[in-house]
RNA sequence: GGGCACAUAGCUCAGUUGGUUAGAGCGUUGCGCUCACAUCGCAAAGGUCGCCUGUUCAACUCAGGCUGUGCCCACCA
């Protein structure tokens, strides 16, 4: 049979999609007989493109699954995505733009259907794209966060949650971004530091409480421009510099508005000159002073942040021009104390980046406190694991200081709000929450309602506003399933059964696999909506991984150019090569840091596997062996050994993944395959190729290929065909549903020390020919040893003799010199011309090297407190450690000596 | 301001409960195209495990402090 000598993952990559994609392998479905394993797919961005995040994120998803559906549970990885509001209606405005158009001048009905449009067109790329990375999602499951049933959940929660008073209309001031002309969550807002300055400005006193001290108060501001919309200024009542102001009147400069001095405790006395404006409509501290103490509200800006007819002659300019224009007025009226290099932090859109505009508007609200209570129990509990733990804080933190969530975006993209609002009698009043209103005029309903209730009106209007993306993924474990209005008995095709019964049999799910970076945005609220309204834990464990960065550490963006392609990797390398790559790179949840030559790793294993193969394929046809099945008989020490080094690498590869190391199990498949079963295994029997030593090799090398299937899914799967294909082995018909390795009990169980003596000489030997400069000489091994060591060295002496590189193997009772001796034999390479100073110099070396810890060794050995206080065990291990080195140290003094 | 990480070979990082002669990949050096693989093999050089102080018979590992780096949270005008 003809196999390549160089290993093409393009050509066997897109020919193994094409089989999995035409098969049901990786269907899932409510099944008695099994036990269930399920991930639900943390959605990406309908119109998104895959990124090294997703790489990541999803190959460790898909190692999962794939190691829990050979181990035999009944895996399902569902699959979908997200609408993603915000993100997506900018794409699409972004697209209207190039032909001059704003989403306003074709109307909402319209620009939604262009979204659906772009969905349609675009929706589909990300899903190819995570097929092509091997995902074995149940692709036949994709969901959508807008399908008709997914919305149906979403309204449903709505409707629950304002029956139940979680959810309120209220006027209060939010995050406002002026770019995308919309509210945002607190977590929508991403605070960063900005270069500002810190400016004391002078507002002039009118009249004083008591006896007038200055002619000014200075307040210190970052947002000069905001002055306009002062409503009074305010100062610590236990400040004793302003007594004096107490119950004065201050002149807000160029406006020429009187200000209240109001005092509150708020008022950090030490920051500033301990006066501050306060600006109700425009600062989120300032709005409640504003309430407490019953301010005037002035609005100055527009919904774009641009000044309006409150900013008199400012108005029509943005809020950053009029910061200019207001403080070149000031300056010219000399009100302008002085100004202060400062660090500003600022809200910034985590769309679109621009700064947050702190704005008063009615808006929707999920009243959190009674969602987190259950959720923080749970993880409180540990019935939700963390991995690693330290997000466990993280999670706690967040949710024991929870605000309430701003759900309504005043975008089209998105779920509308399913409230009605009477045109007769609804009056801008707040809504839902029991004192605060009276909720005339407002219906929650997820059908449009036939009349007012309050009025009996019929001019009813639905709110114009979407909801936030995250108020529709935070039912996604559940939501997937169809809830609430499961479908009928199921098609029964894949052995599905109906909604309801998949929904009960795969949840909660087994682990959600994520970035940090949505623990809040996403996790913390699924587990809030699961408990709510599945009254269970919506996953066991939360595995949370690190973030792509670049060589220098720089957070992998598209915006920073510092992006490497993952689908550019997948043409050059395989996926299998990126898969590999990024799964032993990625430890545990810390960052993985990537450059071209990362990816090296993978694409020289994924070569080095086909050709191993390549080889044993190679010598089963030149020896004409036929292999029919896979019970090991006639093994020698060799094969023995092998098969025990495959048994513990299955058990530690098993335990890693089942703990979650994923690089670490990657690890251990990789160095196995490698170097026991490569440089040991495979040198050791090319000149002994027997029957056994054919099975056994075909043994180690289907398991091995199961063990680093879950990594390397096509490459793993192809060589599987080709066994099958060429051996007539009953094998499954494909590695993905072929059961995960379970150690070979009794019957093998190798003399490992006997045979890592041997392993240890021929390294000893090769040591020692380099040194000495005759490594590349085939010289003659003389043997001092017992007529027993001889019989059993004899069988093995082929391959010692290749693989340390000599010509002959001589038995002899009388030795020239030792070079070097162990438990089973002495040895001498008979061998005149070498360079002995070099061989002397390197010896040298070693002893010290060994000499030294032979002194740390025995002072161990002779402090009475170790031998107290010290196990029996580590005692015995350190007795013996000293044992192996003292004869070690001897070993090479006489090899010097033998030199001399 | 609060919290959380991280600091181990030239580079990038592993190191699961304290006892190891501290590992890997890349890079470097030397030798080799020995009938799979040069996307390879064999070997070598290279580390006082950030600093200090404790706990312990024993610390890369635990505790406290320090320094540096990164991240998250927060109504720091």
């Amino acid at each position: 049979m003809d196999i390549a000598s160089k290993y093409n993952p393009k050509e066997v990559e897109e020919k193994i999609l094409k089989e999995w994609l035409e098969s049901p392998l990786f269907s899932a479905g409510a099944n008695r007989a099994k036990k269930p394993f399920s991930i639900v797919i943390p959605p990406p961005n309908v119109t998104g493109i895959l990124h090294m995040g997703h790489a990541l994120n999803n190959t460790i998803q898909d190692v999962l699954i794939r190691f829990k559906r050979m181990q035999g549970y009944e895996a399902l990885w569902m699959p979908g995505t997200d609408h993603a509001g915000i993100a997506t209606q900018n794409v699409v405005e972004r697209d209207l733009a190039k032909q001059n158009f704003k989403k306003e001048d074709i109307g909402r009905e319209e620009f939604l259907k262009r979204l659906w449009q772009w969905r349609e067109k675009y929706g589909s790329t990300i899903i190819s794209q995570l097929k092509r990375l091997g995902a074995s999602c149940d692709w036949d499951r994709l969901r959508f966060t807008m399908d008709e049933p997914y919305s149906e959940a979403v309204y449903e929660v709505f409707v629950k949650l304002y029956e139940k008073g979680l959810i309120y209309r209220g006027k209060r001031i939010i995050n406002w971004c002026p770019r995308c002309k919309t509210a945002l969550s607190d977590e929508e807002a991403a605070h960063k530091e900005i270069n500002g300055w810190l400016y004391y400005l002078k507002y002039p006193v009118a009249k004083s409480g008591s006896e007038k001290v200055c002619d000014y108060v200075i307040v210190a501001t970052t947002r000069p421009e905001t002055m306009l919309g002062d409503t009074a200024v305010a100062i610590n009542p236990k400040d004793e510099r302003f007594g004096w102001l107490k119950g004065a009147k201050v002149i807000l400069p160029i406006v020429e508005r009187e200000l209240k001095v109001i005092e509150d405790e708020a008022i950090d006395i030490g920051f500033g000159t301990g006066v501050v404006k306060v600006t109700p409509s425009h600062d989120l501290v300032d709005f409640n002073l504003g309430k407490k103490h019953n301010l005037e509200f002035v609005n100055i800006m527009n919904d774009d942040a641009t000044m309006n007819d409150n900013a008199g002659e400012f108005s029509g300019m943005d809020r950053f021009e009029a910061r200019e224009a207001i403080l070149a007025v000031l300056e010219e009226k000399k009100l302008i104390d002085k100004k202060e290099p400062y660090k500003v932090s600022a809200g910034h859109c985590y769309r679109c980046h621009t700064i947050i505009e702190p704005r008063i508007s009615p808006q929707w609200f999920v009243r959190m406190q009674p969602l987190a209570e259950p959720a923080i129990k749970a993880v409180e509990e540990e019935k939700i694991k963390f991995y690693p733990e330290r997000w466990r804080k993280v999670y706690l933190n967040w949710m024991n200081n929870i605000q309430d969530w701003c759900i309504s975006r005043q975008i089209w993209w998105g779920h509308r709000l399913p409230v009605w609002y009477c045109d007769n009698c609804f009056s801008g009043n707040d809504a839902g929450s029991n004192e605060e209103s009276k909720k005339t005029g407002i219906v929650v309903s997820k059908q449009k309602p036939q009349k007012c209730p309050d009025c009996g009106s019929t001019k009813l209007r639905q709110d114009e506003d979407v909801l936030d993306t995250w108020f529709s993924s935070w039912l996604w474990p559940f939501a997937t399933f169809y809830w609430p209005n499961f479908r009928g008995q199921g098609t029964g095709e894949r052995g599905q059964t109906d909604d309801e019964k998949e929904l009960n049999y795969f949840y909660p799910t087994s682990v959600l696999v994520t970035a940090s970076e949505i623990l809040f945005f996403w996790v913390a609220r699924m587990i809030m909506a699961g408990l709510e309204f599945r009254k269970e834990i919506p996953f066991r464990s939360v595995f949370i991984h690190g973030t792509v960065r670049d060589a220098r550490g720089i957070k992998m963006s598209k915006s920073l150019g510092n992006i490497i392609d993952p689908l550019e990797v997948i043409e050059k390398f395989g996926a299998d090569s990126l898969r590999f790559s990024l799964m032993l790179l990625a430890a545990g949840g810390s960052d993985v840091y990537l450059s071209d030559e990362k990816f090296l790793v993978g694409r020289n294993f994924s070569n080095k596997i086909w050709n191993a193969t390549r080889f044993i394929f190679l010598k089963i046809s030149e020896a004409n062996i036929k292999i029919d099945n896979l019970t090991l008989n006639d093994l020698d020490e060799v094969d023995a050994w092998l098969i025990t080094e495959l048994n513990s690498v299955a058990e530690n590869v098993t335990r890693h993944l089942e703990d979650f190391r994923i690089n670490e199990a990657t690890k251990c498949a990789y160095e196995f395959f490698w170097h026991s079963f490569c440089d040991w295994y495979i040198e050791i029997i090319k000149d002994n190729f027997t029957g056994a030593k054919a099975k056994t090799a075909i043994y180690a090398l289907v398991n091995s290929l199961k063990l680093l299937h879950p990594v390397m899914p096509f490459l793993t799967e192809e060589i599987f065909h080709l066994i099958k294909g060429n051996l007539s082995l009953e094998l499954d018909e494909s590695i993905s549903r072929a059961s995960w390795p379970r150690p070979l009990g009794t019957g093998v169980k190798a003399d490992t020390e006997k045979i890592n003596i041997l392993f240890e000489t021929i390294k000893e030997l090769r040591n020692i020919k380099a040194d000495l400069g005759i490594a590349q000489k085939k010289v003659k091994l003389q043997i001092k040893t017992s007529a027993e060591n001889e019989k059993y060295l004899r069988p093995h002496e082929n391959w010692i003799k290749r693989l340390s590189y000599l010509e002959a193997f001589e038995f002899t009772a009388n030795l020239k010199r030792v070079i070097y001796k162990n438990a089973l034999w002495e040895l001498n390479l008979d061998v005149d011309e070498v360079n002995v100073k070099d061989f002397i110099s390197a010896l040298d070396k070693k002893i010290n090297n060994i000499d030294s810890i032979r002194s740390k060794v025995a002072g161990r050995l002779e402090n009475e407190n170790f031998l107290k206080n010290a196990s029996q065990e580590t005692v015995e291990e350190e007795k013996n450690k000293f044992r192996e080195i003292d004869f070690q140290l001897n070993r090479l003094k006489e090899l010097k000596n033998a030199f001399r």
